[in-house]
DNA sequence: GTGAAAGCGCTAACAG
DNA sequence: CTGTTAGCGCTTTCAC
């Protein structure tokens, strides 16, 4: 049975009182008696009194709607970023519209349009799309954070990862051990991938080590691949950087099943402090990304594309912090 | 710079004609002559018209808003569900509300809350939810169809798995390949989870087999410890039926990692066929949810909630079918 | 086929 | 502190 929603109006006739004070007693406006407002609530509960969110939307010109694009929701770390964002969404007062349908041209243009016509506020997307047109795209409509890796968007505020300084950091710690032979598995043509592939060679190269490098993806699976290529080779590493950790996670689950022990036959150091890093099976040294600062700041530079009149975008590099667990010793 | 949007007045202006015909003419009303539609289209586009969806679902009084709540969002079957009912949803003209927030009895309510709101026409819950009550409060305010395994809530649709003809199956395959040491790695108290090891049970006593169980969670760590706890026994199984497939690729990575073959000196089968299972380095050998089918049916059973006047609940029990792969073979 | 009129449920001035 | 008055942008009868 469709059930009709008791409206406004049915709320001010059984409070015995006028609509807009009844609205303002709802919203917590503050011109409202304590009293009255107690009154209004408890009639309101009575009716089940729901807001149409639409008609306060229609008449204030505005809403608490921001759209948000997941582009890898198989990257538990993309998913983390989102949980993150949906809570300092909800604490800024506003509301996620998630998207998972990943940021590929046709694709972005049509969520991007699903937010305009939802009048959103603005749009957060987490993650590297394949094509920069399609994001700046869908800037030129609606007040975008981009979250991750880009290329110099304009009028798109981003909340950038300091890659190169992070990769750098991994990369001497393990020198630093001792460690001559250190491999690089890689992700695949994700600029931060990139970055980070570009910095290894620099430090290795810094340190006067030869780089050793196995391209493949930002997944587990290819961690597995990785460490295959690698250890049949002649020079085998005494040590893996991994692009992630979910490359790191699937390369210690392969060395394992060569038998290899993780650190004391291999050491393997990752990037983004995943959920699983931490746990007890891998224990897994990384570089840690803070989604939840992340989201913070995305939130907040959303907020400053919105509020002045003028567009002021942000762009933030946040550095990471390496979390030591016992994935990494000094080589044997 | 908070540009103003065209409204249909400055469409119907722009076209020398009433907004009605405006209206009827952009949403593709029947009763407009081709020319009309056609000029209209070109001069909203001139303006960059964007119908308001505020203004359309308050005066039509009813919206395309589905809510879709994901109960684990780091459950990869759970993406990949919630992905298909996103394009399910998309097919049947409906607009998917994603929420990631997990299924506890606050969050639930307040997701409801929204929901409701937002005038959603119902929801789809992937999951299964620590306390049914959430979701029982839930589907008194709106129609819901609940994905998965549940107790049998009233005024809910639900899209059953049938756990325990999968479990038999895959339980008898392993005996007649001549296995008679299965063990069992558990889930913890999900109500699949049980189901399964309460088939598990039963098919390992029909065989005049000892049941071998290891209680643990539906994940890939889980996977990895319930191999330790199996080997170390006396009894060590020479197959393990896995309640998922994140446990069982878990299972297989440390199988490997203690110097176990898989297939050769154990196999392992799994549930779910998630993407990873398929991959090479796992091709493990499983009990395929449909997802593409489960959205599908979900939003039918959605549609049937909501067009009839009474709610007509609909109580599916899908079958799974075994995909064989390479991580199982006979005993040595 | 097309137009005119009448709101949908709510908030935002503006008065008191 | 509270009420009155106007609509927000759109769809929907109901005429023509």
């Amino acid at each position: 049975v469709k059930t009709k929603f008791a409206t406004l109006t049915d709320v001010a006739r059984a409070a015995g009182m006028s609509r807009a004070q009844v609205s303002r007693a709802l919203r917590g406006d503050p011109g409202v008696k304590e009293t009255t407002r107690e009154h209004v609530a408890s009639v309101a509960a009575n009716l089940d009194y729901r807001p149409n969110l639409a008609a306060r939307n229609l008449v204030s010109a505005q809403t608490s709607t921001v759209g948000v694009v997941i582009g890898e929701p198989y990257n538990p770390f993309h998913i983390q970023l989102a949980t993150s964002i949906d809570h300092a969404l909800a604490e800024a007062g506003l509301d996620p519209v998630l998207s998972l349908r990943a940021l590929d041209d046709a694709s972005t243009l049509r969520e991007a349009e699903r937010f305009i016509n939802l009048r959103a506020v603005g749009a957060i997307l987490i993650g590297t799309p394949r094509d920069p047109q399609a994001i700046q795209a869908m800037a030129q409509k609606l007040p975008c954070v981009y979250l991750g890796k880009s290329v110099d968007y304009k009028n798109v505020s981003t909340i950038d990862i300091d890659d190169e300084a992070a990769t750098v950091e991994a990369v001497r710690y393990l020198v630093g051990l001792g460690h001559r032979r250190i491999a690089h598995l890689a992700g695949s043509d994700e600029i931060s991938a990139k970055e980070r592939t570009a910095a290894y060679t620099a430090a290795m190269e810094e340190a006067g080590l030869k780089p050793n490098i196995v391209y493949g993806s930002h997944d587990a699976m290819s961690g597995h691949r990785g460490v295959d290529a690698l250890m049949k080779g002649t020079r085998a590493p005494t040590a893996i950087f991994a692009s992630n950790d979910a490359i790191a996670i699937g390369a210690i689950g392969r060395l394992r099943g060569i038998g290899l022990r993780v650190p004391q036959d291999v050491s393997v150091i990752g990037i983004d402090d995943i959920p699983a890093a931490s746990d007890a099976a891998f224990s897994l040294t990384t570089m840690r990304q803070d989604s939840g600062e992340q989201a913070r700041l995305a939130v907040q530079a959303l907020e400053m594309m919105t509020a002045n009149t003028k567009r002021h975008t942000t762009k933030l590099v946040l550095s990471m912090k390496m979390v030591v667990r016992e994935s990494v010793a000094p080589p044997k």
